[in-house]
DNA sequence: TCCTGTCATACCCGGTAGGTATCACGGAGG
DNA sequence: CCTCCGTGATACCTACCGGGTATGACAGGA
């Protein structure tokens, strides 16, 4: 019952998700030979088949796909460990946890929560420094998981909060953010249907990990961009409420009366027992 | 920013834990010198101090705390890769994951629910097949973590669900079971005070992972053992109402009025995928 | 049929994980 | 005060294995 190194993790890793071994040592920086060996020394140790090797290509076995998934889980488990272990040691008063924490935030998300909570928790007596780490728009959970953050404010139904714990902070209701000339400006409430179904105003499409979702819209990845768009009347947009506090003179906002409540919590790690992120979810709660 | 082999990782967590490097060279099966240099090595790859050599012995810094939090839970998410991979391999039809599902039930735990879901689950159209492990008092939560087990049936607030997805599937409320023929048995209910406050029925001490929690009562490691306290007027015990399903004539059950409610969940790892999975949780949704 | 793309095999080399022997040093005891 | 344990660190050696290059086996497509 030999313990399966990361390295070798890293490397089926790469092998599964190209599905091609002269690809993933590529991407390993490393020659081919070796990483098929390795391959194969890993399915011996396991005692099982991971990969089907096919003419043309390669393809992954049902323990693969097992293995893909947890591997994933530990790989990333691993890297925070050595992340959250190099940033306790960075500046370290000896016994004590007196380090930094790493807040990841939505990069376009409600100012004024994060604002005070900051605020609040810098009052206290002993409060730890917070970075604030700007992140892209549904990563705060990858983030938490490989050890880039120690807490972040994630908002359903957009992150999913599956394996963390976490309080509510804050629900909201979404709006329609529109052109101010547009003819629904007007409207004093929208539905979802209404507005996804303007043909001169197509939903703006957001850049996901590089990729865009199909769709007539406009490609954006940042919300200036978005913006601009409104303002220009290419597009129309659906955010919480909070959003309009960046509203510019051109836009107008109409709430939506079926749109689902975004709710705002604050999540972590469950098994993180640091006291100074105790001591900022105390302040968060109390908000 | 290189990965920390797991290697590394169970050298430093046997001397994080032993606080000794011969002991914990001995208990990896290994020599001492060897052990201390990769820990040396360990430490000048992070960067970071984490063990801080006195006289007489070694102590943990703040770094390597937060090494030994974040590199068990590393630990285990590797072994778990590792066995759930196993597992998936073990009779593995192609594609599929038509794989046996192992369920951890806490030994001395309510029978008819989990009769009743095995029953149902294996009516079902494409069931796999259920593993039922009896795992020990509260190590429901080690076992899905480093994949002994794929799901769990755990009980708050004995359990902790942290890290977990969960639906709850049953509540009940709590009994005192005491000797038929001990005064308080004829009582209509009762309180956790006063159960707790009987000279002479002090309160058993199960085993936990060993060890026992000081106090004037009994020791004991299975539920047998307490049955047989009880029904010779020596001890008194608190369980779930479903626990009167094994009750002896000697025995009597009375509800508690102040205890807290004992609630059943099936938990699982937040990120599992399995369709065998998913098919169980709905099964147990739906009793 | 040959060529091309793919993964596996054969073989070599160097780094390093692990072993043994020993050192440095502090504490307890005579 | 000196000595002797017990501790972790150092020095040095060996052998394994992770990685490289060259090449083979084999299937498809022109």
């Amino acid at each position: 019952m030999e313990a399966l190194e990361t390295r070798e993790l890293r490397y089926f890793m790469a092998v599964a998700e190209e599905l091609h071994f002269g690809r993933a040592a590529e991407r390993l920086g490393m020659a081919q030979p070796p990483l098929s060996r390795a391959i194969q020394q890993l399915e011996r140790r396991l005692g099982v088949r991971l990969l089907e090797r096919n003419r043309r290509g390669v393809s992954l076995t049902g323990a693969g796909e097992v293995l893909l998934h947890e591997g994933r889980a530990a790989l990333d488990a691993a890297t925070a460990a050595a992340r959250r272990t190099r940033r306790a040691g960075g500046a370290d008063s000896p016994g004590g946890s007196r380090n930094r924490l790493v807040l990841a935030v939505k990069a376009a998300a409600s100012h004024e929560l994060l604002q005070k909570l900051l605020e609040a928790y810098a009052a206290e007596p002993d409060a730890a420094e917070i970075e604030v780490l700007p992140s892209g728009m549904c990563e705060q959970g990858e983030m938490l998981r490989d050890g880039r953050a120690d807490v972040a404010l994630m908002h359903a139904p957009f992150n999913t909060l599956a394996g963390f714990d976490s309080e509510e902070l804050l629900t909201e209701g979404q709006i329609a953010i529109l052109p101010a000339r547009h003819p629904l400006a007007a409207r004093k409430t929208l539905t979802l249907a209404e507005v996804g179904d303007v043909p001169d105003l197509p939903l703006a499409r957001w850049s996901r990990h590089g990729a865009y979702p199909p769709g007539p819209g406009p490609e954006i990845h940042d919300q200036t961009q978005l913006a601009q768009l409104i303002a220009l009347g290419r597009t129309v947009a659906v955010f919480p409420d909070s959003a309009r506090a960046w509203l510019w003179a051109e836009h107008t906002a109409v709430p939506l009366t079926d749109a689902p409540p975004v709710v705002t919590y604050i999540a972590w790690p469950a098994h993180s027992r640091s006291l100074a992120l105790a001591g900022l979810i105390r302040t968060a709660t109390r908000l």
